[in-house]
DNA sequence: AACACTTCGGAAAGCGCTCTCCAAATCATC
DNA sequence: GATGATTTGGAGAGCGCTTTCCGAAGTGTT
């Protein structure tokens, strides 16, 4: 059907069709957007010129002047570390990742937008970045910021870029982000744990200075302090599975009678269940855990973990619609999402 | 520093900066480009200008021109499924599909080559990236294909679109490939069971149509015939931990008796393992169980399962490896890279 | 039949950049 | 100092596409 031309050549362009179709590149073009009207018959030829020489649009040149690229860039912007850095390689290697990758997809697959990621460590790599998107390189951008001061929100920002982040930034900046109520979801595990009548109930958080991880901790301690519970042992993690063992085993240390443990995510929750069994600990029974996110790993683990569900699938699809419809209004305000967590409840508590 | 342009301006272009500079454009792009000599205190002030605009470059405009992008493609082709099909959304949260990631950036953040990810679904939407691909949408492609079947491959060498799939393909193409030695796998894994004494061992496998998972499953037939067992018991499960539990229970129904397992991926050792204690088996003391993946969820599950490690960060990487030098070199040969995985002992087996 | 109004195709001006070609300038050589 | 060989800067032709502008043709009204 489609005369495709022999592989190696010069691919057909629009003036190729048009010489065929003996019609003006101009004719052809509306034709192929489906602009203005254009006479029936002369709207025949091209899509047969079209198809006999199996033209393709080249989408840069149409980019070039249309100044709409029809692709968003996902940028992961990490702090300042070495290239040889194995932390890339968790990051990725964690669920997370590709659970915002899938939610961003289900969405932009939809409007035919393609994702382009972008991964930036250094200010150097930032700048040359907004570079490129205030230069049409993208429509726009999904940020998911790594560090706890990132410069990148407020470059954007300044830059008009479209952009919406995933997690709220740690400065105030004027940008549209969809984020979740960790506070909430740190009192829902308050709430399991003191309601199973546990004693003793620690935490076990993440780094202190990211927002994610400090409205974890803040919402936490309000939920149980409401609950007359006004100290809780902590211990933080860095999101690993290693260091929330770690974690769990110098709890342990510092309070023999812990019965319940909240732990900002399911990683490390993975191996506070590990160095609880080290310990001769049971699971629920000696000591209720309570895990975050619903990874797979909170199914995964033994006993299943008890967790507060992060709806990052949703999140991250409700971003791609935000920053669609910022892309085709500009003007439009700064305005974000904030989702609640809700508590799945498994063997760990 | 340099002299943003105020927002919501006119972006500087070349020409500005050439006029800025005192030159013509011709000389401002060779400066900029440090392409051919050009007399040193042009060169100053060429950048000084560069400066005092702050002017970036356009990549469309530069791709236009140079057929070149600096992007490459991966892309994901999956058989033809609703668009709402919950597998996508699977697929992306396995691990699998960050450590592919992780392992490509790791070599083209270096070039600085971003990377764009395609999904197609259909052959529809397979001509079109195909086509896209051949106007020079993106300099190569990476290809991930789930399908059994998948017209893909061919479809891309035919195109002549410069491309390396990960796995080989089920047809024969000549396409470059990275792959991994399954059969190898699946022989360290039968070695371990054998090797441990375990008289009646079964085996869950992935769908049978798809290659990684049938060389699993003759590799491991294969080897066990050698050492005297000619027959076992197959179960086959789609590679959640779903099936993998389904498919530990249908197993557990037909042999009582089987006091070893050998599970194609992670995800489904850990059903089996769900499946195991839910029948009332210790692991490995009853039955000894073997996953393949090395997956975050085989350190996460309980007991750590023993499994076949497989190099995917690594064979990602090499993939990147390949394509950019196939990129570079247009000429280059059809060449593959086959991948010996190893056997990681924790202790389920 | 003359007028204003609308509809529609084509010519051509770019979008921002690279790169070929040419002329001018520089250098070396005898 | 004249000649040829080599550098080096600029003019301008595109890359493939969209879109403005304009004139020709068609429609309807008095």
């Amino acid at each position: 059907m489609s005369g495709r031309a022999a592989a190696g050549q010069r691919l057909p362009t629009l003036e190729d069709v048009a010489r065929v179709a003996g019609v003006s590149r101009a004719t052809a073009s509306r034709v192929i957007n489906g602009i203005r009207n254009v006479d029936p018959q002369l709207h025949e030829l091209v899509w047969e010129a079209v198809g006999r020489t199996g033209y393709v649009p080249n989408r840069l040149a149409r980019s070039l002047v249309t100044r709409r690229t029809g692709t968003v860039a996902l940028v992961v912007s990490d702090s300042e570390t070495h290239d040889d850095d194995p932390f890339m390689g968790r990051f990725f290697a964690d669920p997370y990742f590709g659970r915002v990758v899938g939610g961003l997809m289900s969405v932009l697959r939809r409007s035919g937008v393609q994702l382009a990621l972008q991964i930036v460590g250094t200010d150097e790599q930032r700048t040359r970045l907004v570079g490129d998107l205030r230069n049409g390189q993208a429509d726009g951008v999904i940020v998911l910021s790594l560090p706890a001061h990132d410069p990148l929100p407020r470059m954007l920002t300044e830059g008009e870029v479209p952009a919406v982040m995933i997690g709220r930034p740690a400065d105030t900046v004027p940008i549209n982000y969809v984020d979740l109520a960790n506070d909430i979801g740190a009192a829902l595990a308050a709430d399991r744990l003191v309601g199973r009548g546990c004693q003793l109930i620690g935490m076990i958080s993440g780094p202190v200075d990211v927002p994610a991880s400090s409205d974890r901790i803040s919402g936490f301690r309000r939920s149980m302090a409401r609950r007359g519970h006004g100290w809780i042992p902590l211990a933080s993690g860095n999101f690993t599975q290693a260091s929330g063992e770690a974690a769990m085993c110098s709890l342990l240390t510092g309070h023999p009678g812990l019965d319940g443990v909240f732990v900002a995510n399911d990683l490390m929750a993975v191996g506070a269940l590990t160095a609880l069994r080290a310990a001769g600990r049971r699971v629920p029974q000696d000591v209720a855990v309570v895990g975050f996110d619903d990874s797979s790993a909170a199914l995964a683990a033994s006993p299943p973990l008890t967790t507060v569900r992060h709806p990052l699938e949703d999140m991250a699809a409700e971003s791609a619609r935000l920053l669609l419809s910022r892309i085709d209004d500009a003007s439009m305000r700064v305005s974000s999402v904030i989702y609640e967590p809700t508590l799945v409840i498994r063997e760990s508590a």
